[in-house]
DNA sequence: AAACCATGTTAGAAAACCTCACACATTTGT
DNA sequence: ACAAATGTGTGAGGTTTTCTAACATGGTTT
């Protein structure tokens, strides 16, 4: 149901290859996550692994640092815009929630 | 121009987490690459990267070879297809070539 | 039977990654 | 003004991941 996230969000990347992709060095990744900008998964063995969404919001991430933003106004511009997102979610899915109880298959076998 | 080519072809993932994507065994992923399947880009130390379209093409490659096809048919049948869709492309880019000729923008500025 | 196929396994070495700690030049908060 | 916090570099020491090369093996071809 709904979209079965893609390649974007698949946290297949090291460290390195973000690096590279980046430019940014392994110290500054490592530090924004400490400062909980950005969340790798890890690898049994411990190895963080990032997805191409990060990869991008790390570029983000830069940039406003560059621009004299510290990382903790960041985090709450970022938790803020989470949050509006989290309402409009909401919304949509009782939107959704009001058009499946007048229109949707009621307790139908799904397609 | 054209399609500026994204996350799917970017080859940024390492050979442990195509194992852990695939299921197939490092060995395994090594070997089809020696008999010249998939073709991994190198870092500057030489690990292997793979993209996202590796790895949906190694698992195609395992469900053949799972069907008794040998490494050595597959690769003729690949062969065989990228010619023929070479030829398309060929095709394709000939037909837009007689736009161009017609309607296009004759040296100007590319907007 | 000899050669080839596909895979496992092992060994040793190099590359990549991890955490922790110290340093340092700049801000920022009181 | 000064103590605290920021953002980043660097180095040490340790663990994980990857690499190549080789040998082994049970099935297929030729």
């Amino acid at each position: 149901m709904a979209n079965d996230f893609s390649y974007k969000d698949k946290k297949v990347i090291t460290i390195g290859i973000v690096r590279d992709l980046t430019g940014l060095s392994e110290r500054q990744i490592r530090y924004y996550e400490e400062r909980k900008l950005i969340f790798p998964e890890r690898s049994s063995g411990g190895s963080r692994k990032y997805s191409f969404a990060d990869v991008e919001l790390l570029v983000e991430i830069a940039n406003k640092i560059e621009d004299g933003v510290q990382t903790h106004e960041i985090r709450k511009e970022m938790l803020r815009a989470q949050k509006k997102q989290n309402q409009d979610d909401v919304r949509r899915k009782m939107i959704q929630g009001q058009l499946n109880a007048q229109f949707g298959l009621r307790k139908g076998p799904s397609s």
